[in-house]
RNA sequence: GAGGGUGUAGCGAAGCUGGUUAUCGCGACGGCCUGUCACGCCGUAGAUCGCGGGUUCGAGUCCCGUCACUCUCGCCA
């Protein structure tokens, strides 16, 4: 098709051009017509100009211009005018001009819009997915995917720096459960086999340190055949990293390295030189959870000694039941008032993780706790306000009950309160390591243990000898990276012993036979001369969804999947006809169908 | 697997303790308008109120079921 090529693009334009011959290509994005002139804003992905046809235009111009709509592609040439100093358009960075046009084409009509082409569509979710081609128009869309594409252009220019390759691992692989589901891929030439589909290139990664490749990187995709969330895709992108001849805090640093140069870089916002380490226990005692939002503090304190004093028998049941008793206080807030409902709103979140309940107990004027469970603390109402720092204004919540419960309950609790008292400072990344997580945990249903995290982590030196006699109690050389309260990041040193590895296999209930048939790939490897290694993956999508202020990381991929794991655009997955599925030896259940 | 929220015109929403003609904005269509920039003004069309059943003289509204979307718990190293 022939058509005037751009010779400038919609968000180019200024002053000093006026005078100027241009062709633009774009989109409609708003038509003004004012009967003898006409207006029309054209956009691209570089910007907005206005171009004008007024009533001296050839006829056939103007007959185009009336039939124009939105989101019709179209050419136009003309003249850059400035315009008047009264019709300045201030919001524009092209609005000290505009184009007088001379002749237009249309290059494609466009049907009725199911929503308009805007920064922040009112369009709901589900229709912005079905339409996503439309909805990756806006500006809002088209800046939050050239803040991923900057993100790891600079992921990429550092570490290449840094001497890492990047090297592509396979999607199809051989099915290695380590905790997820598998995606499936059937075999067409060995009927009843499959390849798997990564849940990440673990074992590849940890191949390539075997093959001396001591520092790799890989911006690599991932499936987990899980549940969705807002921070959750089947399939998402993380940065995959290995290094060999390190020790956790070799990769720890260059984290905290590589984040700074990107965030200074892509978001001009300078990070630490180093990030807070909290042990995953204070994590969790302090904050609930293993991933605290630390741009805001709001601990949560131990109350077991003052409840021991307290007359409120619910808190003596749980300590004498070895539980424990934590509170959190909310400071005296301006914008929400500590009223009953509220009260109600925030025992909900803490239910919500079990918590039977949250005890509460306010500040009044004179320093003394009323409401709630106060006269259950008359007698030690000083010790109870000096301990909490509790000012007038401010409300203690208490729960108690077993420590996990007590802390994540309590922990919701604290997230709740910094969001409804807008205790959170939006413009803040705040980065913490979580370290020296255990590393195996007890699988009640399965009647067994089971790696906490995965089962190549190194159990830190101390714990070698009693790994078997003690598996609880093992901590292991693993580091998550937290911002914001999102887990971004998760590494460790790896296992490259083969027999701590087995032994790890079999706490995990997993026998020598079963492990040389599930990971001998891997164990065969490590009889050949394994550098000591570890890594980190952080992930991408979270990442940017945080750095662009999202909370769902819909917003950052180009096109995502809704938590029912359909994509309403391409409406995958669909059914196959029965050719396929007989050349893959497939059969489905008739129930299924 | 479980819980909360939502579902009304192409899109986004209003619609109270049930009441007869379901409202508003955007968009669409027709007309007017030479300076707007979310242009403005006049007019028109457009809705099995997610679906199925029930209660009732009467259901968008109440009840039961079901589906979809969404957030969360479980799940996800």
């Amino acid at each position: 098709m022939e058509y005037k090529q751009r010779t400038v693009t919609c968000g180019q334009l200024r002053k000093e051009d006026v005078g100027k011959t241009v062709v633009l290509n774009g989109w409609v994005h708003r038509t003004r017509n004012h009967g003898g002139i006409h207006f029309i804003n054209l956009r691209d992905r570089y910007g907005i100009t206005q171009v004008v046809i007024s009533d001296t235009a050839k006829s056939e111009v103007i007959e185009i211009a009336a039939s124009l709509h939105a989101e019709y592609c179209i050419s136009i040439e003309g003249v850059v005018n400035a315009r008047p100093d009264t019709m300045v358009n201030k919001e524009m960075v092209t609005g000290e001009i505009e184009v007088d046009v001379s002749s237009i084409e249309v290059l494609s009509v466009c049907d009725t819009v199911p929503f308009l082409v805007d920064e922040e569509s009112d369009a709901k979710e589900e229709t912005r997915l079905r339409y996503r081609y439309l909805d990756l128009r806006s500006f809002g869309m088209q800046k939050r995917i050239k803040l991923r594409h900057d993100f790891i252009r600079a992921i990429r220019e550092f570490l290449s720096d840094r001497d890492f390759y990047e090297i592509e691992t396979p999607t199809l692989i051989k099915s290695t459960p380590e905790g997820a589901r598998d995606f499936l891929v059937p075999s067409r030439l060995y009927a009843g086999k499959f390849y798997a589909l990564p849940q990440s290139p673990q074992l590849m990664k940890q191949i390539l340190m075997v093959s001396g490749f001591d520092k790799y990187f890989q911006i690599a995709r991932c499936y987990r055949d899980e549940d969705a969330r807002g921070d959750r895709q089947l399939e998402f992108t993380q940065l995959d990293m290995e290094l060999s001849f390190v020790k956790r805090d070799d990769v720890l640093l260059i984290i905290e390295e590589l984040f700074h140069h990107v965030f200074k870089k892509v978001m001009n916002y300078e990070t630490p030189e180093h990030f807070t380490r909290l042990s995953w226990h204070e994590a969790m005692n302090t904050y609930g959870v293993d991933k605290p939002d630390l741009r805001y503090d709001l601990p949560l304190l131990d109350f077991d000694e003052l409840a021991h004093q307290s007359t409120f028998s619910t808190f003596k049941d749980v300590l004498g039941n070895g539980g424990c008793v934590k509170v959190i206080k909310a400071p005296h807030s301006d914008e929400v008032a500590f009223s009953r409902k509220y009260i109600t709103s925030l025992e909900e979140a803490a239910k919500i993780y079990k918590a039977k309940g949250l005890a509460w107990a306010k500040v009044n004027d004179n320093g003394e706790l009323e409401g709630g469970i106060s006269k259950f603390l008359t007698e030690i109402n000083d010790k109870v306000i000096t301990y909490t720092q509790a000012n007038p204004g401010d409300m203690l919540l208490f729960v108690a009950d077993n420590w996990k419960t007590t802390c994540s309950s309590l922990g919701a609790v604290r997230v709740k309160i910094a969001k409804d008292l807008g205790l959170i400072d939006p413009s803040k990344f705040a980065f913490c390591w979580i370290i020296d997580f255990p590393l195996f945990e007890y699988n009640e249903d399965r009647g067994h243990w089971e790696a906490a995290h995965h089962m190549f982590s190194m159990p830190q030196t101390q714990y070698i000898d009693t790994l078997e006699s003690n598996p609880g109690e093992v901590k292991g050389d693993l580091y998550d990276l937290v911002l914001n309260g999102y887990e971004v990041a998760s590494g460790s040193i790896r296992i490259h012993d083969i027999e701590l590895q087995k032994r790890v296999f079999r706490i995990c209930n997993i026998p020598d036979e079963e492990s040389q048939d599930r990971f001998g790939f891997l164990l065969n490897a490590f009889k050949y001369g394994p550098p000591p290694h570890g890594g980190i993956a952080p992930g991408i999508d979270r990442m940017v969804m945080i750095m662009a202020g999202e909370t769902s990381i819909k917003e950052v991929i180009a096109f995502p999947k809704n938590t029912a794991a359909i994509s309403p655009m391409d409406d995958s997955p669909s059914y196959v006809d029965s050719a396929q599925l007989d050349e893959l030896h497939l059969i489905i259940k008739e129930d299924k169908k």
